[in-house]
RNA sequence: GGGUGCUUAGCUCAGCUGGGAGAGCGUCGCCCUUACAAGGCGAGGGUCGCAGGUUCGAUCCCUGCAGCACCCACCA
């Protein structure tokens, strides 16, 4: 095998290997199904850490599963993304100096449909170079006809239960894109402002009472659409005033004062100006006291009609300029004041939201109907347990969302996306349907006139909701095929694969995609869309900082697989980046975190590392040292296995290994506790404790100490036992190499078809091979205790060695005085400590006999001794020693102060106390030990 | 305003139902020992945010406080 490990060109030869020979498909035969939905990336999108991350995660358990036996499915495919992929096209037209409107609808689309075919693929290429085994047999896209499918038929169905309705009502405008979004899209961002105060003149006051209010507003323009002004019922100073007009200025429209308990009188002057058709809490008010609406805005937030001839056609912005102008001018202008507000923004174009008056269709989430219907389905699947949170707390977030949920606005003003089943007729009323003759059957009336279809589509979210029954081929009843005749979905078997087992994915989307999953799946099929949640931290960077391109901090993880040069990491990360100064920042950063680029880690490096920051917190600092740091592993993983193999060249075993030295004891009940503990790992989704337990036995106990202590038996005249120990060696590492396959597929799947033959063993892919579990307890306990031994004095030794500056490569005599009623037990262990503490004698002290001058090592049960015949500086030991017994002393003072509390005595739990006894006697010999020594030690200074 | 999470070694983080403080990286010292210098061996380093409480005993449980982060809502 190389000498070297070199993940890339392994990585390339192994993924295309595996999906051309079908690995990543559900096994027909599989015991239980187990299915991972993919949240289908936006075709729009590329592949960042975030990604990378959760689909490390998914990858690992998918891989796990499929090993395991079951009936594996990872069920991949992409989002339209409406808006975000609409944007994009009409950003290239704008570039042509052209509209959406030039081209026309059918035009835009088809458009948009080259575009996606050219571009749309990026992401799946990306995830095959992390080594992601999904199905891509049956890939899915949401706007396929099988999924579109899927969106009509819902799309009619709740709207002949009469959950979908139309209406016209407030809804969040971005007047940039020129549609509707829900709630969710759009961002609070505080924002510096004015409060200006503005004075309403009282018509015809009576005496006694004010002849002017005062409204406060950050939103002066809106006044043109004011109707009323509103003060609290129990406001003293406003009494006399409720039910009187007021003359609104700019516009000489008369508006009452009205009463309402929403008014918060220590606010401002208590007056509120209500404006019912921009303002969602002056709507609801509106509501209340039957005002007239006035809109005063078009759907690009310029002021329209409805307003005074002076600011017709100003943007809604020049509009405040010039009316706060006017009414200064008129002395009407009482105040400005600074003011730090929250000002409602487009999470898709950065746009200011208009609260706007507009005919749009809602999911009914909130009558009684709603509820029972939806809401509350979705809200019991999480309290009842049916649907379980990880970690647990997400669920809070989860129902604390429905319990306060509005209607969901699932109509956009867009081209690209599904079109709504709904048609007009001239009257105004609403046909819905598969198609026109259908939505014309299934009318409550005849149509008047001709039939127009809704001009508009549905929020992307709407066919996300459906992903978890849409990809398994709801509702056709026949299998649906694709053009190459892979069969993408069969309704009637894929059933199995739902619920899905468990969904990874971030919080950030548990509103807009988790939630309507539930609510939607549970509706069409009375089942839940997965059993459990996993809930993905956060990447930031290694400050801690987001990651984000106007940053200049994203990390493209394929630049961590294939490495990047400094000069191209530079130019990459400030390519989008406009403002100099800000370019300048990002590059001096850049140039001190990266001096030398980023080198090539490969994709398990990667990998690895993911999955050894999965821990439940909410956020992971991703630091490319510990990258590199798992890179190492992957090597010492390599040379390990050359190791083995070049020890057992000629060699071949079937079958278990019969432990013919203590060493293989050892290692092999190791390993039976790495394989519980990586069980119950997987089962709570701890990615970061199960790749710390297999780091730790790769590194610290099969390489540091298993292959050492193999090198005697390797070399020693006694071929069973050598052979027994290749076998192990084979036989642990073929073992260790199938339980860290799927967090690290390429360079297993390239070690393990060399290790495997070697013990008759051989197949297409490690993937396809079984998970190694724990069965039977083959170690010899007491065999091991001797191996523990082992390590301690050799650890001590060595710790004499280096404190005394004794080279490794000077042969030491060693004496043993042992107290234990096993002093054999040193005989059974002599060749190992020979070989690896480098020792070149050992004598055991005879009862009374007293040993030279040494430095000391002191065990349980018996005392090391290294003579110092020249070797070692009795002053340095000295040194040593009083160090040693200065610590131990501590520990006892701590020791017997807990016996010498008569409390503690009487009150733990008896063991507790045996064990603090034990301890404590086990120091006072060890510092009587180490005393008497270190006196001895003085008298040759 | 409501909610959630975090605070442990220089850095990033583990610490499972309360009983001798851990890992990786970094630091220091020694070593090119025949798998591996992308390595080996050894060492140093922590009042477990602060203040109380429960307990024989608290990093862990409870209360309060402080700081940090995020989510939701929002007073014009």
């Amino acid at each position: 095998m190389e000498k070297n490990y070199e993940p890339g060109e392994i990585e390339r030869r192994w993924y295309d290997t595996w999906e051309r020979s079908g690995c990543f498909k559900p096994a027909a035969t599989g015991k239980d199904p187990y299915c991972i939905l993919l949240p289908p990336p936006n075709v729009t999108g590329t592949l960042h850490m975030g990604h990378a991350f959760q689909q490390t995660l998914m990858d690992a358990l998918i891989r796990y599963h499929r090993m395991r036996g079951d009936a594996t499915l990872w069920q991949c495919g992409t989002d339209h993304a409406g808006i975000a992929t609409q944007k994009i096209v009409e950003n290239q037209l704008a570039a042509e100096g052209k509209t959406r409107h030039d081209l026309g609808r059918e035009k835009f689309i088809e458009r948009v449909w080259q575009w996606k075919e050219e571009s749309g693929s990026t992401i799946s290429r990306q995830m095959r170079r992390i080594g992601d085994s999904c199905d891509w047999s049956r890939e899915r896209f949401t706007m396929d006809e099988g999924l579109s499918a899927a969106v009509r038929k819902v799309f009619i169905e709740w709207y002949r239960a009469g959950l979908l309705y139309r209406g016209k009502r407030l809804v969040h405008w971005d007047p940039v894109l020129q549609t509707a979004v829900s709630d969710l899209e759009v961002n609070n961002e505080e924002r510096d402002g004015n409060l200006w105060s503005i004075r309403y003149n009282v018509i015809n006051p009576e005496a006694g009472m004010p002849d002017h209010v005062v409204v406060a507003t950050t939103r002066p323009e809106t006044m043109l659409g004011d109707v009323a002004v509103a003060v609290h019922p129990d406001d003293e100073r406003y009494q006399k005033l409720i039910g009187k007009m007021l003359r609104l200025p700019l516009t000489e429209r008369e508006i009452p004062v009205i009463a309402d308990a929403y008014v918060d009188r220590e606010f401002g002057t208590g007056c509120v100006k209500i404006t019912p058709a921009h303002d969602f809490n002056d709507y609801a008010i509106g509501q209340r006291h039957k005002l007239d609406l006035i809109s005063i805005f078009t759907l690009d937030a310029k002021v329209n009609d409805n307003a005074p001839a002076a600011y017709r056609g100003l943007d809604r912005f020049a509009a405040r300029k010039q009316m706060l102008a006017d009414l200064d001018a008129q002395g009407l202008l009482i105040e400005t004041r600074k003011h730090k507000l929250m000002v409602p923004i487009s999470q898709r174009s950065d746009a200011v939201i208009e609260p706007m008056l507009t005919d749009q269709w809602f999911l009914d989430l909130t009558s009684e109907k709603g509820r029972k219907a939806i809401t509350d389905p979705a809200l019991n699947a999480v309290r009842n347990g049916d649907i379980r949170f990880v970690p647990g707390n997400w669920s809070t977030t989860y129902t604390q969302w429905l319990e306060n949920i509005q209607d969901w606005c699932v109509s956009r003003q867009l081209w690209w996306g599904h079109r709504i089943p709904a048609w007009y007729d001239e009257a105004g009323n609403i046909f819905v349907g598969e198609d026109e003759a259908d939505a014309i059957a299934h009318g409550a009336q005849k149509p008047v006139g001709k039939l127009k279809q809704d001009e508009d589509v549905l929020d992307t979210w709407f066919s996300s909701a459906l992903w978890p029954f849409s990809t398994m081929g709801w509702p056709a009843d026949k299998p649906i095929v694709n053009e190459r005749g892979d069969t993408l979905a069969n309704w009637h078997a894929d059933q199995r694969f739902l619920p899905s087992a468990v969904l990874i994915t971030g919080f950030d989307i548990i509103f807009f995609w988790v939630a309507r999953m539930v609510m939607a799946t549970l509706y069409f099929t009375r089942q839940v869309p997965f059993r459990e949640v996993y809930i993905n931290a956060i990447v930031r960077d290694a400050e801690g900082q987001k990651m984000s391109k106007s940053k200049g901090n994203t990390i493209d993880p394929l630049d961590l697989i294939d490495g990047i040069e400094l000069d191209a990491l530079v130019r990459k990360s400030t390519a989008s980046l406009l403002i100099p100064q800000q370019r300048e920042k990002v590059e001096k950063r850049i140039r001190r975190d990266y001096p030398a680029g980023i080198p090539a880690v490969g994709a398990d490096a990667l990998r690895f590392t993911f999955a050894a920051l999965a821990t439940y917190s909410r956020t992971i600092n991703f630091d490319l040292k510990r990258c590199e740091g798992y890179r190492n592993f992957c090597t010492k993983l390599w040379n390990a296995s050359r190791f083995v193999l070049m020890n057992c060249e000629g060699f071949t075993a079937s079958g278990k290994p019969p432990l013919k030295t203590p060493a293989e004891h050892w290692i092999v009940s190791k390993l039976e506790h790495l394989l519980i503990d990586i069980a119950e790992h997987y089962q709570s989704y701890r990615f970061d404790l199960l790749a710390q337990d297999l780091y730790e036995f790769t590194w610290n106990h099969y390489c540091d100490w298993f292959i050492e202590l193999s090198k005697p038996a390797l070399n020693g005249a006694d071929r069973t036992a050598a052979d027994s120990t290749r076998h192990t060696l084979l036989y642990v590492l073929e073992t260790l190499l199938r339980a860290l396959h799927p967090i690290i597929p390429f360079i297993t799947e390239e070690l393990w078809q060399q290790v495997a033959p070697k013990l008759g063993k051989s197949g297409k892919s490690v993937s396809l091979q079984s998970y190694p579990e724990f069965d039977t307890r083959m170690a010899d306990p007491s065999v091991i205790a001797d191996v523990e031994q082992l390590i301690a004095a050799v650890i001590k030794i060595r710790n004499i060695r280096s404190e005394n500056n004794l080279s490794p490569s000077v042969a030491v005599p060693l004496l043993i005085e042992d107290r234990s009623t096993d002093p054999q037990r040193w005989q059974r262990i002599e060749a190992s400590l020979k070989f690896v503490a480098r020792v070149e004698s050992i004598h055991m002290l005879g009862h009374g006999e007293q040993p030279p001058p040494a430095a000391i090592g002191v065990l349980d049960q018996a005392n090391l001794m290294i003579p110092l015949a020249g070797l070692i500086d009795a002053r340095a030991e000295v040194a040593r020693l009083e160090k040693l017994i200065e610590r131990q002393r501590q520990e006892l003072i701590r020791t017997e102060a807990k016996l010498g509390n008569a409390k503690f005595v009487d009150g733990a739990p008896p063991d507790v106390v045996n064990g603090v006894r034990a301890r404590a006697d086990e120091l006072r010999a060890a510092i009587g030990e180490l005393e008497q020594q270190a006196a001895r030690m003085r008298t040759l200074v």
